[in-house]
Parts: structure tokens; sequence; C-alpha cells
DNA sequence: CCAGATTATTCGAAATTCGTACCAATATGC
DNA sequence: GCATATTGGTACGAATTTCGAATAATCTGG
């Protein structure tokens, strides 16, 4: 049998770093792609398909990594959605606002920014009715917010994911 | 053969809606698990295997949906960026300049909205060169620009399209 | 109603994953 | 020091899943 052994990749490997920069590895292979198979993983890495199995399913057990599709709303679900610059009121930092509106899912977007304004969100809704609602009950009954513009979407011209390190294409 | 057939289910299923809620479930279970099973997630919507394969990899074609690992001390940790609002040149229409800016890579989001400013976009740059050239070349080269307001990132509490909390089993 | 195009399904083959046993290296106890 | 748990890695057959490609069903104009 031909089948190449993989002791002396280990041995090479296990020099370099205790494990840990073997975890950092496969996390960084599934960066790029959440559905990457053990064995090619085991492949790039040089070590067995179990292990990368092994790892993976350890890490996900101890929520240290999550494998999750994202998709973007307003392709796929939502028709409309909308920028909305926020201006925190005074003695209110702009963090416990973006704390508050976190939670809220049809916020998909909280950026702080420096300029015109403290906070740029973007809502996504599904009609009409979702934005009235979240400027009724996020914006207008809270007295954190001193100002807020309202920026309807009229169309999408680019919506790319932007996630660490630059996608493949 | 005792296989069951999805004639009866597909009927029920596109009574409702024609076709793209199916994309939606497909998704809302990606979102729980990105690495389910297109079997198991065929087996829940009651549709067959080639089908789920066929939207996912249709919906990751054009990247409409994205399955990444995340690691936790990598979800909260985003490339910083810089939103700007754009209000077009007198006689240029806000599509022209989408249609201009999309090209470059850096540019990740472009709106087109009512309100204050006619385009948003979102710039990411790994440095502050970046969004110099970027301006530079971008806004201050071109006259179908009236005006700039450029709004740097300064911490980013959300940027993810994922609808549903994080799933834990 | 029919041709063309698009999408869904089916099915066998290839690939992947899973369960499990085994092995090496490191801890642990006596 | 030595035997022995314990942890982590590998190997391998079986079960499952994915893939490729052909077929069937559905949708669309004419």
């Amino acid at each position: 049998m031909a089948v190449k052994k993989h002791s002396n990749a280990r041995a090479a490997q296990s020099i370099r770093s205790p494990k840990d920069d073997l975890n950092q590895q496969i996390i960084r292979l599934l960066q790029q792609d959440g559905r990457m198979a053990f064995s090619e993983i085991a492949l790039q890495l040089d070590v067995s398909e179990g292990t990368i199995r092994n790892r993976v399913s350890g890490l996900r057990d101890n929520n240290m990594l999550r494998i999750v599709a994202m998709s973007d709303p307003v392709a796929t679900e939502y028709t409309t959605d909308a920028m909305i610059g926020l201006n925190v009121a005074v003695g209110v930092t702009p963090r416990q606002v973006a704390e508050r509106l976190e939670k809220n899912p049809r916020v998909v977007f909280i950026l702080w920014v420096a300029g015109r304004y403290d906070l740029i969100i973007e809502l996504v809704s599904d009609d009409g009715e979702a934005l009235k609602d979240f400027l009724e009950h996020e914006i207008h009954a809270s007295d954190d917010i001193a100002n807020a513009d309202v920026m309807p979407g009229l169309k999408n011209f680019k919506n790319q994911f932007l996630l660490k390190q630059g996608a493949k294409e």
C-alpha cells in the first residue's frame, strides 16, 4: 500500500508550535469557506481527516467556533431598506445607543462614525410599516437620540460582505 | 419502490409563495448550522436534495449567501471603514455615479437613497492611505460629484446579516 | 397548444463523514 | 522509575452525503 503516512508531517509541525496553531489554520480555512470538506482541510494542513474532524467538533462544542450562513437580506428576503444617520443626545454615548439598537433584528449594520452623524445604521424591512414602527418605538420613544436622518433606499447597486480579509473573487 | 415522492409536498408549498420562500427557509436553516447536510435540509423542507444543492450553490454564486466560520474573537473584530454620503452634480444621475464606483473593489456597498444624500457608500480600507487615494482619485478627480461627506468609522457594532440570534446546541 | 427555457427530481458513482479501534505521547499515581 | 490513565492523532470500513448528468416537470412567450 502506497498510502502516505502523516508521521513525518506531524513531527515537522509539532516542532514549530504545540498545537494551537493547527486550530488557527483550520479556522482560517473555514473562514474562507465554512463548508470546506474536512478531508480537504486535512490535505492542505497535512494532517489526517479525523484530526480535523475532532478539532472542529471540539471547537464548535465549546462555542469557540461557529459556522453560519450569512445572507444579504435585501437580496433574499426584504424588499426595502433605509440608512439612518443618528446623532445621540447630550450625555449619551454612541456606544449606549448602539448596544440598544443592536438587539433589533431589523438593524443589520451599526457603525460609529466621526463627522456629521454619530451613528449610521442600516435598517431592513419588508414593508413600510416596519420602518414606521421602528421610528416610533426605537427612535422617538427613546430620549437618547437627538436627531435621526432617515434616508430610504431607492436602489441597491452593490452590497458585498466584508469579513476580515478580502473575499476570494 | 417505496421511495416517497415529493409531488404533494411541493404542491402544498407552491400555493403559498412561488419559490422565494424556499430560499428563505434554506437560509434560515443554514444560519443555524452552516454545515447542515443538503439531504437534511431537503428532508426538513420536503424537497429533493438536488433542489437544495441547486439553490444553495446558486445563492452562493450570486453572493447572496455566504457560509463562513466565525471564531469568537474575530467575530467582533471587523475592519473599520468609512461611510461616505454623496450628492451628485447637477445633470448627473446617481445611477451613473454608482456604476462608476461599483468597479472599485474597496467600495463594498452602494445605496441610492432619498434624503440628505443621493448615494451612500461604504468604503473598506486597510490603512489610511486607501481612504486618501480613494478621495483623491474617485471623488475629487471626477466632476460628477457635488459633495462628499466622509464619515470615518470608529467602531463597528454590528455588520452581520444574521437574522436569527446565535444558534447553540 | 406548442417549442424553448428554466427549474426540479432521480439515480448511480464518487467523495466525504462517521464510528470505532488502535497507537503515540504526555500526565499521573504509586 | 515504572506502570498506567488520559489525551489527542491516525486508520479503516461502513454509512451517509455530495456530485454529475440525464430525465421529468414547470413556466413563458408566441
